[in-house]
DNA sequence: TGTACATCAGTGAACGCGCGTTCACTGATGTAC
DNA sequence: TGTACATCAGTGAACGCGCGTTCACTGATGTAC
């Protein structure tokens, strides 16, 4: 039956939301639209009174995911604390929240033209983030470390053995620790090592 | 009808092959028994005279692509050659042949246990050919290295746009060549820079 | 403010299709004598 | 070396199942008067 228009936006947006979880957790192709409407709590008919398509509903929850994940938008202020947070194993455990850009890495290249937009769009807006956070950094330096981001996480969660898979997330954060310019201290470049 | 038992092992070898190539280009997932089978012209109902089931003949490709590919025994002699080929736009362009780590790190994770027991060997497999030829990285940075290639190859591979796609290889690259030491130069260590 | 009616969110069955796997069958291959 | 027979690689139809999408229908919501 008919429900408001209140009650139909927020159907709306809880289906996008655990479509943006449920395509990181298991990926585009293997969630289907009946999936995401029982997750809801409805039935799949429906579905296409909000969405044109399943096409349609993975380009707009991958960008939703892309805006609302932590490269885009978590609390970190500084490119250390991002790493942390990024390379750790609790995101490495939390697929369905974490990061969309490394969860449907390996399979964009297999999906339509608007969903692989979205994507992009996301790899551009994390370059940005990047951009604030080590202005010291060149771009060339930035793609490089977003790669690096996206392949350590991506590893740590393909691979079978829990030692290999938090190594690889150590090696590349100290790999970056090293490899960036640091914030230029609080107190002056030149100053003596006094207190204050 | 019965084929020679060569005949039945070539059928065997080429279905593998071919296996192996089409889950790098479409996904483990995406590939049907049919599609393997008929990749080698013949029809499906035979295919388990041959693997005991789709699962086991993923965890066999992907096992003998890694130990296939060019990270596993390519041609290259240094790690700059190797990341020279590995972060071209020809591997980027040739996902059905190229590196197995990278076209299925993102489905890894939702693979059954011999699958991803067959891909962590795989890592592993790289890790020690990065040993080889990069001795003078240590173990922590030679698996940041794999990771780096790994996620600068799948990032260049999922995103639209081409000069995006080209600046991530490039600037992974331009990274490693700094970051890895160089190779012992020819003249001994302290000698003046002269002649011969 | 009340009433009549149009709208439309959600239901549930149906569609054609492809999936992994099974199985009776065919007939060339391999082997025992 | 010839013959009889067991083996088994490959065929093709069938199975139960889930997919994305469509659609007639229900009945509460929203609106025009």
């Amino acid at each position: 039956m008919r429900r408001s228009r209140e009650a139909a936006a927020r159907t709306r947006r809880t289906a996008l939301e655990a479509a943006s979880r449920l395509f990181r957790e298991r990926g585009i192709d293997a969630v289907g639209v009946r999936d995401v409407m029982s997750s809801v709590g409805l039935t799949d008919g429906g579905f296409y009174r909000h969405f044109e398509s399943k096409d349609a509903l993975a380009a707009e929850a991958c960008a939703a995911a892309c805006t609302g994940s932590a490269l885009a938008r978590g609390p970190s202020r500084s490119v250390d604390a991002l790493l942390r947070g990024y390379l750790s194993t609790a995101h490495r455990d939390a697929r369905a929240t974490g990061c969309p850009l490394t969860a449907l890495v390996s399979e964009m290249p297999r999906q339509s033209g608007t969903v692989r937009r979205a994507y992009t769009n996301g790899v551009r807006g994390a370059l940005s983030r990047l951009e604030q956070l080590a202005p010291g950094a060149d771009a060339p330096t930035r793609r490089a470390l977003l790669a690096s981001m996206v392949g350590a996480l991506a590893l740590a969660r393909a691979v079978d053995d829990d030692e290999l898979s938090s190594s690889v997330l150590e090696g590349t954060r100290q790999l970056w620790i090293r490899a960036l310019p640091k914030r230029r201290p609080v107190r002056s470049r030149s100053a003596p090592r006094v207190n204050r």
